[in-house]
DNA sequence: TAAGATTGACGGTTCAATCTTT
DNA sequence: AAAGATTGAACCGTCAATCTTA
């Protein structure tokens, strides 16, 4: 026989792969949809309350959850696990929009350090309270307490999977 | 007192929002840290093994998915849940690279239709079981039978709260 | 040489404008 | 006017190259 269907159930001729069984392609079906459609309404209603996107916030939240007034660049990266490219493509941005500044390092000269202007600090209070009413609404007003549980577990066991893909077929 | 963590939990002045608990803000940390890094995890294979990105696959899968020959754009539009103009601009990189052609349509004058080409064919046919090893590697395997079931039940609860955002707060 | 950081080029995504046909 | 589709500009993310300091 010859591949029929390739979205997640099949059948091929040599090395089978294991399918997903039905069960299985409707939870991983479901889950793209969900993961698809959350980021783009979060950022939707992000951008609309606020300008700011979703990745503007997580580095504004990145910059205040550490008490510091001034954040090195790399732990930045490191928080945000953003790339370093990445992250200085996007620190240009919102220098250029006035959410931030870049500073010399006093103890290295080969780093910069990021500080928040009062309008990023303005910005982010502005957006915060009405993001996690967002997530609020959308994610947790409609699971139970038993299916939050879960999600923490499924998403801290794929997490370890990933961290080691080991035990598998693949090279 | 003034908002001091901006995350997803603190305090501040006015109109107070309900943040999250702390099992929220963990399960939610969570979930993000999962997306971010599945997502990264399957592109990075696909792309090394194939040279197909996530989005050239999830079109192939939808031009294989639906048995007739030619797709209308905008039943692909459609069933991929893309915006017309990100479709037109993916489809142009894809017929440039081989995998698709344009073909006019003809019932309608406007419209255009899409077939895979033999290339296209092959790509998805050499692509598809990979994935799907992938796919159950990180994600099917570490989880047990009731964590699939809790993951399709809280991925159909969101969407259905993001298609009837109806009985809360927000304007 | 290696670490911290930036840059330029290129592909990907969005928005508004456009063009054609219904 | 509305639907089907494409286009161009501007923004975002990745990769490889680069520059400076340790």
């Amino acid at each position: 026989v010859t591949c029929q269907r390739h979205g997640y159930a099949g059948e091929v001729d040599a090395d089978p792969p294991r399918w997903l069984s039905d069960t299985e392609q409707r939870a991983w079906r479901a889950y793209l949809s969900m993961q698809a459609r959350l980021g783009a309404a979060l950022h939707r209603r992000m951008q609309a309350g606020t300008g700011l996107s979703m990745a503007d916030f997580d580095v504004l939240v990145a910059l205040t959850d550490r008490r510091d007034e001034r954040v090195r660049v790399v732990e930045l990266a490191e928080a945000l696990q953003w790339e370093k490219s990445r992250l200085s493509h996007h620190l240009t941005r919102m220098e250029r929009r006035g959410l931030l500044a870049r500073v010399e390092c006093p103890d290295d000269g080969r780093g910069a350090e990021i500080v928040l202007t009062d309008e990023g600090w303005a910005a982010i209070e502005r957006a915060a309270p009405a993001h996690v009413e967002d997530v609020r609404e959308l994610v947790f007003d409609p699971l139970d307490d038993d299916q939050v549980a879960a999600l923490e577990a499924i998403a801290r066991a794929v997490c370890a999977r990933i961290d080691d893909p080991g035990r598998t077929l693949r090279p």
